[in-house]
DNA sequence: CAGTGAGCGAGCTTCCGCTTGACTT
């Protein structure tokens, strides 16, 4: 017999409970959902009253069973999952899968894992809030409808195997809206009117105090008049005010926040910073990780409390409790914090020892004072014209929090660094030493990357701690968007100098444009987003979320009944995709963009069978119409005619080598040489349209001694064999099939009677 | 691994939100 069985939600957490509860407890985890609706027919009887058909998976019925066994034996079972609508679920769930009795059956809950958090929660028990799992029902059975009618439209009306959410949708929809902003974007050219002046440093010498004018100029002739006027202006000082200004530090991380700033400081992945941090709780380091809380436990208040007393004294103490902004947060767990804030680092790999300090920190820093600074700003004015100067700097007084962390940004303006500036009295005149008017451009709307995404469904209420990694996955998996850089152009900027008595003007080359790690819109995510626009505005809605969060609460405070909230969606959501099914026509994303001049025929751009294509003439025509590919970065909606016209220039010969033909084209994996039916990529700096054969036998011949590196040994007796070099190191290759060398071994010593015996063995076979 | 773009038809694809493994040769 077992006294008490606690069932939890995380093996890490049931590791870590199990010992704070000692031996008349015994902590098992239920590894999140243990049920899910059955995958045929939706899953849900729709006519019945949205009954919901509920199976154990596969993959988790060993483990339900093992927990049913577990239960029969046990006086008491306590249903510890995490405080919210999707724990309440499982714990439903649980309750009903392991046929458990209520008498014996206690539902706890805690919001960390400490062990006074652990030991009230056991004094607080109650029963399962069947409103809430309502709650939950309904949120489940809303999206597999929404998901399970929209995909299967998809398949018929742009392309099979598509997909289509309440939240995967809109995540699409806000990087097609933002790249047609950049797209419809107008740059606005203005002069931007810098001065520097020379002062008296008080030390014998002359130090330079910098000033932007508060105007901005809209065309260079304004600009050099100005300029002219400079050049016989008195510069003097006007103004000068000083005030303190407090800088505080962030909350604690959450899921989002963590995401981001792993970003922008690490440059992590969306996914690769999970899985890290993913490795950091379970080894113990840091807390849970997949949480929308800003709270920390009295706990780590506490012994941050006494780590920055310790390290760098009292004045740098301040205690906080953050309270969550985001919409929809449902705060069953802390923040992620250090588990013991007085261990800075860790050991492991590099990319989990930096995650962790990250958080250590952030987590410290947001228990310590603020900043203080001086911001003081002078005004300076030009006799001959009623604009003004103005210089501002910022000097650190106490730097509190910011000894430790500092938040970034995703705003990529350049911010000149604003130190301290010269002692300047008011009154006092300034000697010009140059001023300068450059000409600049307003920015373009900044494009998404993974961790901006997020932020911006976190503000939206879309999607969930543990979805957000996963749904940026899909939505690239589906080919929706792409995560690529792209090269930027180059704009030529007229540049003023006054200096002295002359005005000089100049041209600068300046680049712009170029991103990295962006998240762009592919044709079929531009196609399936407008095609969804135009017949399910209200899911495509960015508050749908937001509004069926709250019908969602009001389910769970027991309000509305959750078969009449799912009635109300789905009778007119069935009925738009009844009448979609009938009226839409195939989404193809035709454009036709003009005439061949040659033949007079049509040229058009749409989807095909494998990917974008242009086309010239059409399929009723007597002649087969030509089609052409097109390339990686161009897109349905904005290639031009004259770049389609350049498609239909490839394959091109551009000469021979080693008496064969050499051929340009572009193929499923970008721009290619072909030669002697081998293929070789070429370099993104290559263009296929102009690449002559000189540098075409240079590709090939680097691919020769690349190959070479790769050819660990061969066997004249048996040319099929290859010892090969590889992702994973080296291994054998026979016959298209793929061997692992053992490790003991050195492979250039190999001889091909070992090689052989490898093979005959099968190598090392995969464990099932 | 790269060229394709006819047509038919069977069988399959798909959601969001909880959780971890698996593991390449």
């Amino acid at each position: 017999m077992i006294e008490n069985l606690v069932i939890v939600e995380s093996p890490a957490k049931a590791k870590t409970i199990e010992r704070f509860l000692g031996e008349a407890y015994t902590v098992r985890s239920s590894f999140g959902h243990i049920r899910d609706l059955a995958k045929k027919n939706l899953g849900i009887d729709v006519d019945g009253g949205f009954v919901p058909q509920y199976i154990v998976p596969a993959d988790k019925k060993k483990m339900v069973k093992e927990l049913k066994d577990l239960a029969k034996k046990s006086n008491v079972v306590w249903l510890a999952t995490d405080e919210d609508r999707e724990g309440e679920a499982i714990a439903w769930h649980l309750f009903e899968e392991l046929g458990l009795e209520k008498e014996k059956t206690r539902r706890i809950v805690f919001h960390e894992i400490t062990k006074n958090a652990i030991l009230d929660a056991l004094k607080n028990a109650r029963h399962i809030d069947t409103d809430l799992v309502n709650a939950q029902q309904a949120r489940r059975v809303l999206d597999r409808l929404v998901g399970f009618e929209l995909s299967p439209l998809l398949w018929k009306k742009v392309k099979p195997s598509l997909s289509a959410g309440r939240v995967q949708s809109v995540a699409v929809k806000l990087i097609v809206e933002k790249e047609r902003n950049i797209q419809q974007f107008q740059a606005k050219r203005y002069f931007r009117v810098t001065g520097n002046f020379a002062v008296p440093d008080g030390k014998g010498g002359r130090t330079i105090l910098k000033a932007e004018l508060s105007k901005r100029f809209d065309n260079l002739e304004t600009a050099r008049e100005f300029l002219a006027i400079c050049q016989t202006s008195d510069f003097r000082v006007d103004n000068i005010e000083k005030k303190p200004v407090k800088k505080s530090p962030a909350a604690p991380f959450t899921t989002s926040t963590l995401q981001q700033e792993a970003s922008r400081k690490l440059g992590f992945s969306v996914n690769q910073t999970m899985s890290v941090a993913q490795k950091l709780y379970e080894s113990g380091k840091i807390t849970y990780m997949r949480t929308d809380s800003v709270n920390l436990s009295k706990l780590a208040i506490g012994t941050a409390a006494e780590q920055i007393k310790e390290a760098f004294g009292e004045e740098y103490h301040k205690s906080r409790n953050f309270t969550t902004k985001s919409k929809g947060a449902q705060e069953a767990h802390e923040a992620i914090r250090p588990t013991y804030m007085n261990q800075p680092s860790v050991d492991g790999p590099r990319a989990e020892q930096r995650l962790y300090e990250l958080i250590w920190k952030r987590t410290l820093a947001s228990q310590m004072s603020e900043a203080k600074l001086e911001k003081t700003v002078i005004t300076i004015m030009v006799s001959g014209a009623p604009e003004r100067f103005v210089a501002s700097g910022e000097v650190l007084k106490f730097d509190g929090f910011l000894k430790v962390y500092m938040e970034s940004t995703d705003d990529e303006q350049e911010e000149e660094t604003k130190g301290l500036l010269p002692p300047v009295k008011v009154d006092e005149l300034l000697d010009r030493d140059e001023i300068e008017a450059t000409e600049r451009s307003t920015p373009q709307p900044a494009r998404y990357t993974e961790a901006s995404l997020v932020k911006k469904m976190e503000e939206l209420g879309i999607g969930r701690p543990s979805t957000y990694a996963p749904t940026i996955s899909t939505v690239q998996n589906r080919e929706y968007v792409v995560k690529e850089n792209r090269e930027g152009g180059v704009r030529e900027m007229v540049q003023l100098k006054l200096k002295g008595d002359s005005i000089k003007q100049e041209v600068i080359n300046e680049k712009f444009g170029f991103e990295k790690s962006k998240l762009f819109p592919t044709d079929i995510g531009t196609i399936v987003n407008d095609f969804l626009e135009a017949n399910f505005q209200n899911i495509m809605d960015f508050n749908f979320t937001a509004s069926v969060e709250k019908e969602f609460d009001e389910i769970a405070v027991g309000v509305v009944d959750w078969p009449t909230m799912i009635e109300r969606f789905y009778t007119p959501f069935h009925e738009k995709v009844d009448t979609a099914t009938e009226t839409s026509e195939r989404s193809k994303g035709e454009r036709i963009l003009g005439e061949d001049p040659e033949s007079g025929k049509p040229i058009s751009v749409k989807i095909g069978r494998f990917g974008p294509i242009a086309q010239i003439g059409e399929a009723s025509d007597e002649e087969k119409p030509k089609f052409a590919s097109l390339l990686k970065g161009q897109s349905l909606e904005t290639i031009t005619l004259e770049e389609v016209m350049d498609l239909f220039r490839l394959p091109r010969e551009v000469g021979k080598f080693e008496d064969e033909d050499i051929i340009i084209s572009v193929g499923k994996y970008g721009p290619y040489v072909r030669h002697k039916s081998k293929f070789f990529s070429l370099a993104n700096t290559d263009d296929p349209y102009t690449i002559e054969s000189d540098r075409a036998i240079e590709i090939i011949k680097e691919k020769r001694t690349q190959d070479e590196k790769r050819n660990i040994k061969q066997f004249d007796e048996e040319p099929d064999l290859l010892i090969l070099n590889g992702r994973y190191g080296p291994y054998i290759s026979f016959k298209k099939k793929n061997y692992r060398i053992p490790k003991s071994r050195k492979p250039e010593e190999l001889t091909l009677e070992e090689c052989r015996e490898i093979i005959e063995k099968g190598g090392t076979k995969r464990k099932k």
